[in-house]
DNA sequence: TTGATAGGCAAGCTGCTGCTTGCATATACT
DNA sequence: AGTATATGCAAGCAGCAGCTTGCCTATCAA
């Protein structure tokens, strides 16, 4: 999971499903290139979207030929929970 | 900044000062050694507080030939902003 | 000044990461 | 059935990250 976030193309991918869920890998593959000027193949993002998904960071759905991925960012609340929520504890 | 918390004895250390602030690069070396089986060199741990330290998550002050370290979760924050501020957006 | 302690610098090695390439599978359309 | 589209699998490769090793500098104590 730490290492999910630790690429920069993996973080735009968050980005972008961040911004409109429900997108499929060629969505995403297209809208990288033209808004981020990332020129990985296909491939390269599938396998991005696999080590997410892993992590738990991408949840998808699958529609017939389609795959549909959304953002979860839950996991990174460990993060808050880690090293940020040692002065203001809340419920979680 | 991502970079720095992908590795997990950086992750330790990011805990041991969470634990106890300032602290030397041998307390640290010798405190996670004890607690948590970490057997890496001194050289080791003094390349990964500086790649802590040139990513902002850990602050250092000299005294004579000590030189104590503390950590500072304050660029986490940019986490929350990026993927965990979308719907409960309060102050910072 | 000498020795011991705390830390820094730099080169070299190894394993892993991210990428490409090539092929395979599955679904939809006609 | 045959073709196009959307995705999956796997091998191979280049670059870098983390570690070690060896030596150097700086501070303190006697």
């Amino acid at each position: 999971m730490f290492r999910a976030i630790a690429d920069p193309t993996r973080r735009k991918i968050l980005d972008e499903l961040t911004e409109r869920d429900d997108q499929t890998l060629f969505e995403i593959c297209s809208r990288l290139t033209m808004r981020h000027q990332i020129t990985s193949s296909r491939q390269a993002i599938s396998q991005h979207l696999e080590l997410l998904e892993a992590a738990g960071l991408v949840v998808s759905r699958r529609e017939g030929r389609y795959k549909f991925h959304s953002i979860n960012p839950a996991p990174l609340e460990q993060i808050v929970e880690r090293w940020l929520n040692h002065r203001t504890k809340e419920s979680s």
